[in-house]
DNA sequence: TCGCACCCCCTAACGCCGTTAGGGGGCTAT
DNA sequence: ATAGCCCCCTAACGGCGTTAGGGGGTGCGA
């Protein structure tokens, strides 16, 4: 456990030996003891720069969406809209457990706003109403972080004893197939579609939906 | 802490016993011992009944839907498709940190199975194709998850000093109103409508782009 | 009636956690 | 030189999830 940063510890320095030690242990084993080794550091030092874990959190979340490319300024808002959110959610699964980290956590830290930023304004370029452009924002991250979560979750335990995602994704299957046709004739016969592996698309499925709903109402206004 | 069942445990005395730890202290002050405690038991015993803790908070999970009441099956498949999200979100609220139990868990629990039984049986009667179906299943189930957890989490700790909802908002505001106005113009501009305390207003947008997203699919099918 | 097996809960302990109290080394400014 | 402050240290507290192993109670076969 090298000391990643310089000497002296900084909330940067922080955040960025929290990074390395959420891609190594994963956010249940993210400590602050670990953290602090990781920075070269005794854990109780990092409580002169943060105020307690759930701050070194907000730090992380911060710093999870710091290296986001914002997508290119082509085309209608509706492929810039469609783009955001499949870069969102790329981003937070390209880092291990990132939509845990930022879930249940608004954080206004200078990474988050300059994206933020950087949405509205081409929401508002695009004829959408002030309250539209903000709750279309909202709206986005919401599914975005919802879809990755249920992406994310273990399907009831199956495949955390090492399955594969399309294994697990049979298992499951085989759990709606399994039910009693008369109680729960559509799960059985939904059940492939159900447990479709393919995540790209359904969280596309979503997304198409979003757009459109949006493209209705700039329509109506 | 009296014992909430019967003399012998059963995961369902357990599952109850999480429900009254979860709405006294909350997910973070959820620990097995205070559950074994409410049950009138030694936390090693639970080991019997429950692999670990994870596989007790599916059990919490199921159980947080069991009292769900599903929307009448009046009117158009639209008007029951937005009944779903709004009685499945007034669930989430009505009991403490449920949103954070069930975000990233995707249960099997017989509750859960019976809910989404019922809601696929509509949506294929409304005449959806079956992978639309399931699909548009999951969309609102990652809405209402991703739109509670934000509207769940506190205002970059501001709230947390006993702030109310109102008042968190406006702090938030201001945090937006102190940008400088050349890197973050739209942030100031918009900083009433990015804090809109109105959480039933905000809900309901996303809920109706949803809704008219899907209802474009229908029509163009 | 005895004894055996099995179910279910117990006590005790391990190593980890977040957090706080209080001490001290080393720089900076007087 | 010395005062003061910044920043990290050691040590400890209470609580956590989990496991090992022991032992009462109950029902069943002999």
């Amino acid at each position: 456990m090298a000391q990643t940063p310089a000497r002296t510890l900084t909330r940067e320095g922080i955040a960025a030996a929290a990074l390395v030690v959420l891609e190594r242990e994963g956010l249940a084993g993210l400590s602050m003891r670990k953290v602090a080794a990781e920075a070269g550091v005794q854990a109780a030092s990092l409580y002169w720069h943060v105020r307690n874990k759930e701050e070194l959190l907000d730090l992380l979340g911060d710093a999870l969406v710091a290296d986001a490319e914002l997508p290119p300024r082509t085309g209608g808002w509706r492929e810039q809209y469609l783009e955001y959110g499949r870069r969102y959610r790329a981003l937070l699964l390209a880092r291990r457990d990132a939509a845990k980290v930022v879930a249940g956590r608004l954080t206004t830290g200078p990474h988050v706003l300059a994206v933020l930023e950087d949405q509205l304004d081409r929401l508002r370029a695009a004829g959408f109403a002030d309250a539209d452009a903000a709750m279309a924002a909202y709206l986005l991250s919401a599914y975005v972080q919802g879809f990755v979560l249920q992406e994310q979750s273990p399907l009831s335990a199956a495949e955390a004893a090492g399955a594969s995602r399309g294994q697990a994704a049979r298992a499951a299957g085989d759990v709606f197939r399994a039910l009693p046709a008369e109680t729960h004739p559509n799960l059985v016969a939904l059940a492939d579609d159900l447990t479709d592996p393919d995540m790209d698309s359904r969280f596309e499925f979503g997304l198409q939906r979003l757009a459109d709903g949006l493209a209705a109402l700039l329509r109506q206004r």
